[in-house]
DNA sequence: CTGAAAGCGCTTACAG
DNA sequence: CTGAAAGCGCTTACAG
């Protein structure tokens, strides 16, 4: 025999699903009810009660999808992130979908990959957002056009990290400031000689990177060409620790090796970090190793790990002020670009040229 | 003088947020239009392209509350995170997303701290969500009336990671295996003797570990209360590395110290062997240690972290079914509880107890 | 294909 | 406080 449905689920409260239903069940016309729903003045507080009484007994909530119908605002902002698997964006992420909160508002979260997107957008829109965040990198042209499509539909939204759509609201690291830093730090140190793990390819946040080292290199009499090496060709390209444990392995082998390795995130610099020292290097005693974005694992690598900081605190405010500006009044007069300045965070993992 | 709006954004293409409205601009009826829209037989090529070309220039997305007044179902399934900092529960949210996105489901993702449970709740039963997903630790006793209030009204959920929720269909890991295992693990090296780093505590979860770890000794011979110790008690309470760091400072100075520590997680284990590590301790020659979540970067310290996988993929393949089971038939005739095991696996920061 | 109509669950004047 | 009514944006028979 089948176990019998359990009984004390069932406690005989009927299931209710409109108001016309509740407020039979309380026993009220159904403009009362709705009254006491939305605080409205001149109630008799025993009707109040009444009703929110027989809320908890049922469990009835207000349909969402009649009263925005009605013209209640939805409060509900769209947030579209790359992935939730890169510890930056998931804190830029929590970040914002919680001062958004304070601000009173709800958030959908949708990870956007190559071929949800469109369809990740249009759900938003009928969805009736008041604004769409976007969290990391996408495709330029797909973005391109999705903020296009929402400009002309006079929806505020802001993009986060990605930097180059024309005409779109965004905050952005200064990536080339941030990879000048760095270079001036390892040529204060004595430094000529330079791998780039992982800071290759056409990614618009990548040549950013890249034009900041040329810049800081150039600022010193040095060339970019002669001066920095990648070996990213040798291994199909991930961000993970391993990927960055490759590279180290492919760049001990060389004869004229750099002495200084700037990678492209924490992840990549610290495997790097992790096979040299496997292969007898010391760090920084021969090779200087720098990081990108801070992450608290940074402290915890012997050496720690110098690495620049992306400031999220500062880019979420900067972000949630833009998309609350566009809110509040259609009118862009305010500037759309909004750089943030990182700061770099020394550590054990980068120290004075090797002498020879 | 204000700089002018811009007059690319405004090339006079109408807002429409109807179908009436859409209607008059494509020049058909309502009632075709949303035949269209509903990809509903019997339709001219001709106007199906005529709608959808309609739909690219004005981008005239349907309107979602109105589609669900009118018993659409919304699609739309509730996630509860604890937070968005803890690595293996955004772990198990992403999984989760993705795989009932696959299912054609869209997430609410919301993060529920102590006072927002219940707006958060009442927010996702207004929006009609079908289920709803608890992810991580909450208090137990409003998760119990959560879950209560939500089999009342017959509304599908899942709590993953929290057991003990009477009644509630429920994910979990067996974390008294999980301990069970490391004990044996470390008493099969030698080890008498366990420092508990972070398993202290009321929490459910915590008191499972801590009843694996009294049976397994147990089933050795050895009293838990004499085998164990915990400092917890000297430092407030967190969960990061650096709390790692201040107990192996504490348990340093012990002059009868644990050859053996098990850590809460993998950032305190790995903060503890670093602590250890700085005092002129040597990991595993010195002393043993253990993690928890088996993350990326237990294979990038060193030495790696012997560490409790939790099995991530199975765990939320499991919630999803079960989840997917009660939106489908209401009846709960299949097991409420699936227990998930854990699996040890052994590296480098974990070896014989030293002699002497 | 078109058009008029009903109805989903709400709120909000309006008249009692 | 109550009750009847209109209307938000849609879908879905129904009659042309």
């Amino acid at each position: 025999m089948p176990s019998p449905r359990k009984t004390t689920k069932t406690t005989a409260i009927p299931r209710i699903s409109s108001t016309t239903e509740f407020a039979r069940y309380v026993g009220l016309a159904r403009t009362t009810v709705s009254r006491v729903l939305n605080g409205q003045p001149g109630l008799k507080q025993k009707t109040i009660d009444r009703v929110q009484r027989a809320m908890a007994e049922t469990g009835f909530t207000p349909n969402a999808y009649a009263l925005h119908l009605k013209g209640k605002r939805t409060a509900l902002v769209g947030l579209c992130v790359e992935n939730l698997l890169t510890p930056p964006a998931v804190s830029k992420l929590a970040e914002l979908q919680s001062q958004l909160r304070q601000h009173g508002y709800s958030s959908l979260i949708e990870v956007l990959d190559r071929d949800s997107g469109q369809k990740v957008i249009r759900h938003f829109l009928s969805m009736r957002v008041e604004a769409i965040g976007f969290i990391g990198h996408f495709d330029e042209a797909e973005l391109t056009r999705w903020s296009a499509d929402l400009s002309r539909q006079d929806l505020p939204h802001v993009i986060i990290d990605q930097a180059g759509i024309p005409g779109a609201p965004t905050v952005t690291l200064d990536r080339a400031k941030a990879m000048t830093e760095v270079i001036n730090h390892l040529v204060g140190l004595g430094h000529r000689n330079f791998g780039l793990l992982g800071v290759s390819g056409t990614q618009r946040g990548t040549q950013d990177r890249i034009r900041g080292v040329d810049a800081a290199l150039a600022a010193h009499g040095l060339q970019i060409a002669a001066c920095t090496r990648s070996l990213d060709h040798l291994h199909p390209r991930r961000t993970d620790f391993e990927y960055g444990r490759l590279l180290a392995q492919s760049f001990a082998q060389l004869a004229d090796r750099p002495t200084a390795y700037l990678a492209l995130n924490d992840e990549i610099a610290i495997g790097a970090m992790h096979g040299f020292q496997h292969r007898g290097f010391s760090v920084p005693g021969d090779l200087s190793i720098t990081g990108f974005n801070n992450q608290d694992i940074c402290e915890m690598t012997t050496p720690g790990l110098t690495s620049v900081d992306q400031q999220i605190g500062q880019t979420i405010r900067a972000a949630t002020e833009l998309l609350l500006a566009q809110i509040r009044s259609a009118t862009g007069r305010k500037p759309l670009l909004r750089m943030i300045a990182p700061d770099l965070v020394v550590r054990g993992s980068t120290g004075a040229k090797p002498v020879g």
